[in-house]
DNA sequence: CAGCAGGGGGCGC
DNA sequence: CGCCCCCTGCTGC
């Protein structure tokens, strides 16, 4: 695996860096892929191809050194009473009829080999199209289920959209259908899922299989009413068991739900799911495309991408030239450099400052 | 009712 | 900026 990443970063698009590696491991088939010759192709013909290709005689092994090829010449050296193209079990009048039949009937089944890896093709062409899907680096828009490649993000999602259908799209645990473009999972629902929703909203493109919950639907998005009121806050929501959840979260002192790992405890089921995730799972599934940080949630991966890996600023000061990439970073840049109002005050004096910070190290 | 997704904030480095 | 937690909208069952 060393050796394929080494090639990688050489040159990620090159086949000649991989190629190299072959000849180093591979000998005689990897030297011909390193010096660009076409070992065996299955579409070499005539002269030319002749030419181009390096044979082994069944005698005495790889070709003269130079030749690269089962030559004439060599044939007539060693091998007077062979004739003119000679194969231990045919004779022909043209080296590239010997070579075709070699090509035919004793070329090395799996010749073409890649290192660290089990798979071995019979043809250049096979390889390179291995390597192509599973150890080259993709380009930025290259299809992730075929070897096509696209100029432009957009491009790529109208051919995943024709060619791929129904493979960007898919359910998750909970049976609902996921996809990284929402674009594609739309078509994906539409094609798909549109069979098993039967109940279909009237004010927007929703449906779902359940009469029930196209009416959870209608009360979230389409109504504006929270008959559900808080009697502690003014908290209001659609349905009763929100106002439950928040009263819990809220305003409940009781915390039943207790780690098995630490001492934190806490009120609903969904925080501990939550705390177990960040402080006791040892598993990161989420692995950072452009550099080597590993998340245990999609959500931290999100944040990552937004923090370190993102070049649009979309969040512009008001005030001055400041432009940053999260709400988060222009608030707090809002508050120290913009803010007049100091409302952190030092117990033991006068000074006062905008942020809590800022007194706890002048303290 | 459970769970996912996501916004927001505190805290420490 | 990463980690962690709180909280809520929304969906599926």
């Amino acid at each position: 695996m060393e050796a394929q990443v080494e090639a990688h970063d050489a040159h990620p698009n090159s086949l000649q860096n991989i190629s190299a590696l072959l000849l180093n491991q591979h000998g005689k088939v990897g030297s011909a892929l390193a010096s660009g010759e076409a070992v065996g192709d299955a579409d070499s013909s005539g002269a030319s191809s002749s030419k181009n290709i390096r044979l082994e005689c069944s005698q005495h092994g790889l070709a003269p050194a130079g030749a690269g090829q089962l030559q004439q010449q060599h044939i007539d050296l060693e091998h007077p009473t062979s004739g003119p193209a000679h194969c231990s079990k045919y004779t022909s009048n043209s080296g590239s009829g010997l070579l075709q039949y070699i090509n035919a009937e004793h070329f090395l089944e799996n010749s073409f080999k890649f290192p660290d890896y089990e798979q071995s093709c019979t043809a250049r062409k096979s390889l390179q199209e291995h390597i192509n899907s599973n150890h080259m680096r993709r380009s930025e828009h290259q299809c992730q289920f075929c070897l096509n490649s696209c100029a432009t993000d957009a491009d790529l999602k109208q051919h995943i959209l024709l060619h791929h259908p129904q493979r960007n799209a898919q359910k998750n645990l909970r049976g609902k259908c996921v996809g990284s473009c929402k674009e594609i999972l739309h078509k994906h629902c539409l094609s798909i899922c549109s069979s098993m929703k039967k109940f279909r909203c009237s004010e927007c493109d929703y449906a779902c299989s359940r009469k029930q919950t196209l009416k959870s639907h209608l009360l979230y998005k389409h109504s504006t009413e929270k008959p559900f009121q808080c009697t502690e806050c003014d908290y209001a929501c659609t349905t009763k068991w929100d106002l439950k959840r928040h009263l819990l979260y809220k305003h409940s002192t009781q915390k039943p739900f207790q780690c098995a790992e630490c001492n934190y405890a806490c009120s609903t089921k969904g925080n501990l799911n939550s705390h177990l995730l960040y402080k006791h799972s040892t598993e990161k599934p989420f692995q950072c495309t452009e550099c080597n940080l590993a998340c245990t949630t999609k959500k931290g991966l999100k944040r990552h991408l937004l923090y370190k890996h993102s070049t649009e600023k979309p969040f512009q000061c008001a005030e001055c030239d400041f432009a940053c990439t999260t709400k988060k970073a222009l608030k707090s840049h809002l508050l120290y450099k913009h803010s007049t109002e100091k409302l952190f005050q030092c117990a033991e004096c006068n000074f006062a400052c905008t942020t809590k910070g800022t007194i706890l190290v002048n303290v």
